[in-house]
DNA sequence: CGTCGCTGACATACGTCAGCGACGGTGCAGTATT
């Protein structure tokens, strides 16, 4: 048993940290006694205190997955920069194979406690396999929003993190993010196999963080207020745009204006890319224009503005993206501006799909296997692109047509490959609704005369009563007229996070209510955004206490 | 889903516009090429 004032003590004396916080000593506390912990708190808490100083008390390895390279470098200089501190290696394609053997022996050794890699290196056997040897104590998934955003398609490894942990034998799990709204935190301890996880969130509101809309018509206004902003608000500042070629033009008429201006996106060289960054942070640049390639990573206390020119697809995304304003809790300012037809760009993004001929080649070469296949064997076997196998087998394993076994992938069932496509189909255009209604949820952000903080937090779960005199609408008194009108019609319907059946969407999570409506997750259907006097007339929603 | 840009029709103005296809974000890993 450990106590807190030894917890504190090796937070002070080997990390160089200030006393521990709450809500890090509970995810601390819960790891030690045998417990899955998903920690939700902003950039800045020290949520890295948790696994650095549970790493220390537990005595195997600590693996790390964190999606980026260049986070994992931060990561780990975060990490040799403390006093006394234990060692911290990487894994990652960008080593040379000389480093990479380095690495092996510091871990293997005992020198290294703290092992960083990326979910596609987890993906590997042989990567596994030497892990597991080493019996780690504790696994870390770090930024594991991305096990939800970019598993089902973008990096499909994410996905078979899960099974990954299964066979480094199940050591307790911590899953770390800023930001996931409950779909979302489900999705992620779902994904990773977490078992009943201790959920711990701190931090969500903002209240030094303005919050407006600025709604347009055409296309031409928009873009002149969103430069005026840029050109004129107290800096430093971000803006982010949809597209890559729309970060170049606005940085390039912020610098004519004389602003010290870059555009930052996933299309440019490294090199360029790391200056942005580093220029950023040094406080050499007055704006950095970007897609939402800039983000994971940034450090940067006095942000006093982020603009948006596009929305982005989700509110979990937009929260992440304006939280980077601020963190030095002095006022900062953020601004969406707006035209509906701007999500249009994240509708057409919510469409993604695996393709049907990979779903069938990737059945085909499974069934015709006289043993299970490993992901890597059926890459190899099947001439397609890495990613759109495990895409495909991912697919494949959730509805059933698959399954994991220690030894690799195998055949499950004996539907016809048409019927399996059908199901698959089906699951995948659930999975499009469901994206589909966050752009909704989006939407529903961008056009409400509600408290705006009010229906952000309400997104992700908090019981927060506005207005919040700090937005736009509070400012314009319709926030106020709002929650008069909310008061009177109070009263009756289910309330947050009640469960409810719907008759066509079935069972529902209760996420928020404003005014009169009713907003509730299916986990088929997605968001659904419901009136509260036709739900009671017409008795759309049965909840727990009906029976 | 919405916008951009090319093409051809219509036309006779060194030009306009409808129609239609292309395109749009996030990163790892590991291989081929300088």
């Amino acid at each position: 048993m450990t106590t807190r004032e030894e917890l504190q003590e090796i937070a002070r004396e080997q990390f160089g940290w200030d006393d521990l916080r709450g809500g890090q000593l509970e995810a601390i506390e819960g790891v030690l006694a045998g417990r899955d912990v998903l920690a939700i708190m902003p950039t800045g808490y020290g949520k890295s205190a948790i696994y650095q100083v549970t790493g220390v008390v537990l005595p195997g390895a600590t693996v790390v997955v964190s999606p980026l390279i260049a986070l994992q470098g931060d990561q780990i200089a975060g990490i040799t920069d403390a006093p006394e501190a234990p060692d911290a290696v990487a894994l990652n394609s960008a080593l040379r194979a000389a480093d990479r053997k380095e690495a092996w022996q510091a871990v293997t050794a005992g020198a290294a406690e703290y092992f960083f890699l990326s979910p596609e290196q987890l993906a590997k056997d042989d990567v596994v396999g030497r892990l597991a040897e080493l019996t780690p104590s504790l696994v870390v998934v770090d930024e594991a929003h991305c096990v939800s955003a970019w598993g089902h398609d973008f990096r499909p490894d994410y996905l078979r993190l899960g099974h990954a942990i299964d066979r480094l034998g199940r050591p307790p799990v911590i899953a770390l993010t800023a930001t996931a709204a409950p779909p979302v935190r489900d999705d992620i301890a779902a994904r990773l196999g977490l078992r009943d996880p201790l959920l711990i969130t701190r931090g969500f509101d903002r209240p030094n963080l303005e919050l407006r809309v600025v709604r347009h018509v055409d296309a031409g206004s928009k873009r002149r207020a969103l430069l005026e902003d840029a050109a004129t608000l107290p800096g430093p500042g971000l803006v982010y745009a949809g597209r890559r070629k729309d970060t170049e033009t606005l940085a390039a008429e912020l610098a004519e204006r004389g602003l010290r201006a870059a555009a930052y996106h996933a299309g440019l060289r490294a090199g360029d890319r790391q200056q942005v960054h580093e220029d950023f942070s040094a406080g050499l640049l007055d704006v950095v224009v970007a897609t939402s390639a800039f983000g994971m990573g940034i450090d940067k206390a006095d942000v006093r503005f982020v603009l948006h020119a596009d929305p982005p697809g989700s509110l979990d995304s937009y929260y992440q993206e304006v939280g980077r304003a601020g963190r030095d809790e002095e006022p900062a300012l953020a601004v969406l501006h707006y035209r509906p037809e701007d999500l249009g760009l994240r509708a057409f993004f919510a469409t993604a799909s695996a393709r049907e001929e990979d779903l069938r080649a990737v059945l085909g070469a499974v069934r015709a296997a006289d043993r299970p296949l490993g992901v890597a064997a059926l890459r190899e076997r099947l001439d397609l692109p890495p990613r759109r196998v495990t895409t495909a087998v991912n697919l494949l394993q959730e509805v059933g047509a698959v399954r994991q076994t220690r030894r690799g992938v195998a055949a499950r069932g004996r539907q016809r490959a048409g019927e399996v496509i059908a199901l698959a189909e089906e699951h995948t255009e659930s999975r499009q609704r469901v994206e589909r209604s966050r752009v909704e949820m989006m939407r529903g952000y961008a056009e409400t005369l509600s408290c705006r903080r009010e229906f952000l937090l309400g997104y992700f779960g908090e019981d927060y009563p506005g207005p919040c005199e700090n937005c736009d609408t509070c400012a314009a008194g319709t926030a106020q007229e709002r929650a008069a009108e909310d008061a009177a019609a109070a009263g009756d319907g289910p309330g947050r996070q009640e469960e409810v059946v719907h008759e066509q969407w079935g069972r529902g999570t209760v996420m928020s209510t404003e005014d009169d409506r009713l907003t509730v997750f299916f986990p088929d259907e997605g968001y659904k955004t419901l009136s509260k006097q036709v739900v009671e007339e017409q008795g759309l929603l049965r909840t727990a206490a009906d029976g």
